[in-house]
DNA sequence: CGTATCCTTGATGCCTCTCAAGACGGGTGG
DNA sequence: CCACCCGTCTTGAGAGGCATCAAGGATACG
């Protein structure tokens, strides 16, 4: 079997693509639980071999760089990765973080090329699944493709709300905002969605955030006043999730 | 047939996916492009029969909103629409400017609801492709399904862009990028590249830019003090695209 | 235990927003 | 056909949020 019943009692399931976790809960990797979505039928055997495809990479390794022939989709095991697109005069924006349990590379697979950087936050350990044998699992898995769709099509959401965030909102509300997402995705894997353990820098926050480092650190230690949060270097403990809520939504204080 | 041969000739046709123009470039609107693409063998009577429900909308008009129960994919004929999407206090963000050629609400179709808001900038006229006719489509071509995943592809590849210019940018190369974009998009369709017709307000591409109405009037100005560009309100003139592609990539002024 | 990296806080300045007022142009009705 | 009106565009003045520069402190790692 992919999960022994130890792992799959630890972790949540994420029963099909409605499930607001999907593709993040999984039991053993994603692309298990992205086959195991569209048919139960799928040949095991095959399954089986792609996800013990696996590999470490140490942190600051790169997964893939922008422009590399598509090599694989990469579902994390554990730990995290970073990716981001670079303008030509060498800026740098960080396009998202991806925590255990998530896919990734998915949307670059069809132009055949990475279209971003992806890099280990820390010591991570994926599931490689090459893209020639994805191909067989289209072939063999009749709705793979449909689910693929969906992946992507939350990825859009999800890229919209970051537009959103980028072009209107203020710099508290965007780290609300990044804390909340992070502390729901958290969640969707069992662990605790109000003390999280962050892999990122403050300045990798900001670059996401499209804040500087230094802004990034005054609003914790705002939020930290506060009492919404209390932190301890990457420790964060977020202790008022509905204040962090409205923060987020740019609901003005409210003082008592 | 779907197109005359006179407007065969008029309109540069994309040959694949990989041209650069696809899937803006179409002889009659991107649904019979997209098709054609994936399978030369289609039922051309069920494609003459999507591509046949037209429908016009007028200034202002919405095609859909947030949340609607999902209801076609839209290939845009004449005319130009505008997406957003909203906070929950009420801000918009608007996320694009389609054109004609183009086609718009593909990303949530998986969704069965309209993940944002889609509104005719002018009188606009659509084939809306009927979700149910869509699923036909799928079952009767093969390829199909993959298009749609390399159109979202794309799509990702823009939202990317999005967030590095909304992170990262400084207004006079959200602008530049943004002219220099739609000029693209217009030579796709053998339309002129450095004369625009811009059917969105100041206020729009402000919103879509992440800056202030005054603040695209300012640069507007500040580029044809500098001759880089010509207006007359929405009628933009490019005159210097290389100084133009400069600016939107960060490079410093060079005077001579 | 030294060093590199990351985090934090302060001071200063600037880019862009906001508020405000006027100009321009297109559309409409008399 | 003209005059009016309203939406859009433009420009100015002022304020403010955030970036930048700078320096010190904490932590992790070899």
């Amino acid at each position: 079997m992919l999960a022994t019943t130890s792992s799959l009692k630890r972790i949540k399931i994420a029963k099909s693509v409605d499930d607001p976790c999907f593709p993040i809960a999984c039991s053993d990797c994603g692309i298990y639980n992205l086959c195991k979505a569209v048919g139960g039928e799928a040949d095991l055997s095959l399954l089986n071999t792609l996800v013990k495809n696996r590999r470490t990479y140490k942190r600051g390794e790169h997964l893939f760089s922008v422009g590399e022939p598509y090599r694989a989709v990469f579902a994390i095991r554990t730990g995290s990765v970073e990716t981001s697109v670079l303008t030509d005069d060498g800026r740098v924006q960080v396009t998202g973080f991806h925590i255990a349990g998530e896919l990734m590379g998915l949307n670059s697979f069809v132009a055949n090329r990475y279209n971003c950087e992806a890099r280990a936050l820390e010591t991570t350990s994926v599931c490689e699944v090459p893209f020639e044998r994805y191909e067989e699992l289209v072939k063999t898995i009749p709705g793979l493709q449909h689910q693929m769709l969906k992946i992507m099509s939350m990825e859009i959401n999800h890229h919209q709300e970051m537009m959103l965030l980028l072009g209107k909102k203020r710099a508290e509300e965007r780290l609300a905002s990044f804390l909340l997402n992070l502390s729901r995705r958290l969640k969707c894997h069992g662990q605790s969605d109000s003390e999280l353990k962050l892999s990122m820098s403050r300045s990798d926050i900001g670059n996401y955030l499209g804040l500087a480092e230094e802004t990034v650190c005054r609003v914790i230690s705002r939020f930290e006043e506060e009492s919404l949060i209390s932190t301890q270097r990457r420790i964060v403990r977020l202790n008022n999730l509905d204040r962090l809520q409205a923060i987020s939504k740019g609901i003005p204080a409210n003082p008592k």
